[in-house]
DNA sequence: TGCTGGCAAATTGCCTATATTATTTCTTAT
DNA sequence: ATAAGAAATAATATAGGCAATTTGCCAGCA
């Protein structure tokens, strides 16, 4: 979900590679981080460890708490509603400002993130869920090319942040909508071509809590990973 | 800005330290933070030293490139914008929600805040700067306290992070509007009253984005500290 | 003058080792 | 069985060192 940057350190890479690995479910909600596991897992030491789960606290994804050390921040249906009000609060918002100055090179990458997008849904539908992987990363690829318009990095940056965090638990529920999901996408294409905003809320505010509402379910179903 | 908690380890009294000095503009934007200069300026090891910048990165206060160590975040007046646009649609989200489920105990912590607020204004209209620090403590505590009622962390957590960095702006230019704010805060109280969102919403806009402009006129001037 | 190349010094990124302090677990006596 | 105290565990914090990179400086040259 993050790109990997040119000058490299260490601690950059192992940043990613954690935070990943919280996002994608390797490391479980409210998991205790003890350093000297992980340390070894991640060959690092312990300096640049704490290094790196400081700035995962401040990402919101660890908590520390007094002397007891860093666990995985934990994930709760109250928070979910939360995560997902603000990422629809802000992909809205993002998402006009794009349509209002978008040009036609932006409008190409949205096609271009759409038909990938498409093309992994449909395997997705057909039952082949090795895709998975692939698709979430497609689906994060369509939303953020529909914003990129947007012209405020402060602003994409905090969309990445709350997406990031909503597809933590679309993860942990392996939670694939299927055919209503993937229509969504393609009437956001259509409100992109229009540049209808307004339309374009009204279906990403379907589309993002008809997302919670499906997780929420799964996980009551007990078919979740939890 | 951000309260002390109970179990208080170094690291976390020098990272609230580090943080009020760089919004209160004692490290300036863009200056270059040396490790073994910061590192005696506030007591602590280079490695505890190392866990706050990254700390600070993830906040987007501080910056880190490749090999090249930290750095105060720039500040430029198209950062600005960002900024306030983003503060003016997370707090308006924010006042609608908490107008709609706020109780009496809520509406008085609003009076007492506004109340705090517009005495300190009373003396910085007046001429007495001395005021200043704990003006924009009651400006906090005022914004904060309209919103408390909105019920959701993640949504507070998020409106903190952008105040202060608006904040920044306006103590580094010594920015007070003077009545036309002080104002614009009489009528969000009365607008709280009412619970009248959309009001507030347009209220506060004024004051934002008005506010905007008086700090980037002021930076031209040439009166800024910048 | 103004630019370029390269050497030396400074600084960072990263590591290990160690002391200190807080928390958790285990033991023991009542 | 429970509560107090002791031992073990784990986290915070510091110091020091090494390799790699960046930065500052100065001579040489156009």
């Amino acid at each position: 979900m993050i790109e990997a940057a040119d000058h490299d350190t260490v601690g950059d890479s192992a940043y990613r590679h954690i935070r990943d690995d919280i996002i994608f479910g390797q490391l479980r909600p409210s998991e205790k981080l003890r350093l000297e596991p992980l340390r070894k897992r991640y060959n690092v030491s312990v300096t640049t460890l704490r290094e790196i789960l400081n700035r995962l606290t401040s990402d919101g994804l660890v908590v520390a708490e007094g002397q007891k050390g860093f666990e995985v921040a934990s994930v709760s249906d109250a928070n979910l509603w939360e995560v997902a009000e603000l990422r629809l609060l802000v992909e809205g918002h993002a998402v006009s400002r794009s349509f209002a100055s978008g040009d036609l090179d932006w409008e190409s990458q949205v096609v271009a993130a759409h038909h990938k997008l498409r093309r992994l849904e449909d395997r997705m539908i057909s039952g082949d869920m090795s895709a998975r992987e692939g698709w979430k990363r497609a689906d994060w690829g369509f939303h953020r090319a529909l914003i990129t318009g947007c012209g405020s990095k402060t602003l994409m940056d905090l969309h990445g942040q709350l997406f990031d965090k909503y597809l933590r638990y679309q993860i942990l529920t392996l939670a694939f909508r299927g055919q209503p999901g993937a229509d969504e996408h393609a009437e956001l294409l259509e409100a992109a071509f229009a540049r209808n905003a307004k339309r374009a809320k009204e279906i990403l505010s379907m589309h993002i809590l008809g997302g919670v509402e499906f997780i929420i379910r799964e996980r009551k179903n007990g078919t979740s990973e939890l």
